[in-house]
DNA sequence: TATGTTATCGCCAATGTTTGCATTAACTGG
DNA sequence: CCAGTTAATGCAAACATTGGCGATAACATA
């Protein structure tokens, strides 16, 4: 079974069901490489299937989220979208400069969770954690150039073409 | 010489002008309590200067944050801001059930902030920094009254009316 | 105080995202 | 299969936030 029946058939043992827009919205993500824009979505869906919706994309890709098949990462202030591998989890770091986004191994932060939910009751949502500040070639000063490789470890990631 | 004027002068001092919107939305805020909805700050400077534009509140508070003398939090997706205060600065853990938003001391972010910069030189955003959860209430099940006293330790705070 | 420069404002339109509502179609049980 | 129930869709309108632009006013300078 593929990962994407993996998905479909837990959406429908939750209650929801499988309509062909959800369908299609999972496979355009999945295909689709890391941090997928909204209208990115929109534009590939609606050429597959010409009747399809913003509201339904931004609709089943809340919902997506909501039940874990996909992650979302504000960048900028545009929602994107990536799906959920969960043998690869990671947060992400959204550089407000260059609007990069990289991935974080979620060993970095446990510490941080365990903390919260000891001291505070507070469980966080650390499937949809982001963190933005400033990335290393940013902070040297340099304006990156659009097709840099950057990636200087391996759980660093270029987004945004 | 009060906080505000110390602000004030310090948005001269950066080369911005002291408009008398400036003025109004820093009092505003200042006044207002934690965590003021754009909406709330704009109705009552409309109130005090009938030609106050909500684009000039977006604006103003935009600028306040960039140069740190308010701190802007998002909660739901709306956004907030309250008055940074100096001695009492603190980030933000936001409830995506009840809504609430509590405070959380700088304390618990600083390993956190030094792991980003010595492994992969990114430095992170903390001052606007913000988690999503699930509060203590919310977690137990109940619904929390309106204006339940939920205070466990000083640096939870009340939100949202 | 008078004058020039230019940041900021008010207004309006665009954008990104969410919501209400009537219609459609996915599931359920027979 | 067939019909009934109800979640999900498409469409349109609302909402939250941002941006362009010409007019205004804050500040510097004399
Ligand atoms: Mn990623
Ligand atoms: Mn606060
Ligand atoms: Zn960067
Ligand atoms: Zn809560």
């Amino acid at each position: 079974m593929t990962s994407h029946e993996q998905s479909l058939q837990y959406l429908q043992s939750l209650g929801y069901r499988l309509t062909p827009q959800r369908l299609l919205v999972l496979e355009i993500v999945a295909e689709g490489g890391s941090h997928m824009g909204v209208d990115e979505v929109y534009r590939q869906a609606r050429a597959a299937y010409p009747y399809m919706d913003l509201a339904t994309v931004y609709r089943t890709l809340r919902l997506f989220k909501q039940v874990g098949v996909v992650t979302e990462v504000a960048i900028g202030n545009r929602l994107h979208y990536e799906l959920t591998d969960p043998g690869e989890k990671h947060h992400h770091m959204v550089c407000r400069d260059c609007h990069r986004a990289f991935n974080l191994s979620p060993h970095y932060l446990e510490e941080f969770r365990d903390t919260l939910i000891k001291e505070f009751g507070f469980a966080p949502d650390l499937e949809h954690f982001t963190v933005s500040g400033d990335c290393v070639d940013c902070r040297a000063g340099a304006a990156p150039a659009a097709g840099s490789t950057i990636n200087n470890a391996d759980n660093w990631e270029n987004a945004e073409s």
